[in-house]
DNA sequence: CTCACCCAAGCTGTCGACAGTCGGTGGTCG
DNA sequence: CGACCACCGACTGTCGACAGCTTGGGTGAG
């Protein structure tokens, strides 16, 4: 059932169950110690974590919705497998998003949120020089997050953030997370000139470039 | 609880419980028997439809992360509202969603494309003349979502449906829903012949001006 | 008359259990 | 030797029940 021993998996303490247990999941999947297309067992996770079987199951349906479940009738929940053309179709959604957010907040860029953002990029310059390929990845999901949150609608803040969990799995299939992160962290510094520059066009040029990378670089690093 | 007593709500039976709940209570709340804002007791509920609370409450969640419902820890599940910038939001989302759609579906539009487009629009203006305003809705939303299925984008495609139970609530909070049907009908013609032209921006001109036109239809309709 | 506190009712979060079903296994028959 | 069938174990879907929390009303003091 498992790709790798299921990571520490102690005991969940009194209430807000559902969430613990969607948390550990998601975890869990992103981490890879429960591989695509495998089939997770109710009585099994509820075994190991110590709770009964109603919370796993609304966890279940949760991470379902997130698209990193996919619940056959009868048959049980199976982790996501990113197969065919998913992997192009999740990166072009998040074109579709980004090149909305930039085009709102352009249009209403100002000194703050340029130094929002500059600070953000900040950290993930000095973040590059580390280890830690998991910061790295989520203060580059933050940066875009902070775009999406100043761009002024919900919604669409609402679905990228639902998208980000597909996105997070996406990077974590392949081996080599951010290769050269200093380059990629220093690359976000041309989505702030453009937004500083007020033109749409050139948020748009900058934004498909951007994502283009991102996306070419997780299809290339999965050898799809 | 109620703003109406709920609809027939006979019992139901053997199993997918779940998804005959979820289906239930999105009828219910689209149909505004449950008015927007109120609270949904589960108890109530499951002896209302002769279910125990297990189903009622993986139906809740569902719903929710369909944007119909809102959990809140402890309190229940509450008929999501909208309010505020709201209803922009849903609206300007949709606009992100379609402008996308059109511009993929422009660049692999054919003869089977223009044909069965076309063939909607048809349905849509017979459906015009009669008095059933909630086959217009659906024939409407369906022409939008065949964009969206051959746009070639599955995951586009997944995020549309998802926001569709919201633009179905937004259509049911204006009173007279389609005053105009056969212009409303009509205006679908622009969109296949800017989709023929093969031109990206006329496309996105078009797709402007159809959900421009929507959008401020149902605000105005809700006077806010 | 007002306000704070207390209590009870109802609800949510969680649990263990039962029934129906699915997949696999072993045996049997052609 | 292969195919079909019956059995069995495991699991999902569903249910009823219990504990803790929340809420609203009632009561008493100031």
């Amino acid at each position: 059932m498992h790709a790798n021993p299921p990571p520490a998996a102690p005991r969940l303490q009194q209430t807000n169950l559902v969430e613990q247990v969607a948390d550990y999941l998601t975890e869990a999947i992103i981490a890879r110690h429960y591989a695509p297309g495998v089939r997770l067992s109710e009585v099994q996770l509820s075994r190991e974590l110590g709770v009964s079987r109603a919370p796993v199951r609304e966890a279940a349906r949760l991470l379902e919705s997130r698209g990193l479940l996919i619940s056959r009738p009868r048959k049980g929940f199976y982790v996501r497998e990113l197969i065919g053309d998913d992997l192009a179709d999740v990166f072009d959604l998040r074109l579709c998003y980004e090149r909305h957010a930039f085009e709102l907040l352009a249009a209403r860029f100002d000194d703050a949120v340029h130094t929002e953002l500059s600070r953000q990029v900040e950290v993930m310059c000095e973040l590059a020089a580390g280890s830690d390929d998991g910061r790295k990845i989520e203060a580059d999901l933050h940066f875009h997050r902070l775009v999406f949150e100043m761009a002024g609608n919900r919604r669409l803040l609402k679905a990228f953030d639902d998208l980000s969990h597909e996105l997070r799995l996406c990077m974590a299939l392949i081996e080599r997370t951010h290769a050269e992160p200093e380059r990629i962290a220093a690359n976000h510094w041309p989505l702030i000139e453009a937004l500083a520059s007020g033109k749409p066009e050139r948020c748009r040029e900058a934004v498909d470039y951007h994502i283009g990378v991102a996306r070419d670089y997780v299809i290339q690093g999965l050898g799809a």
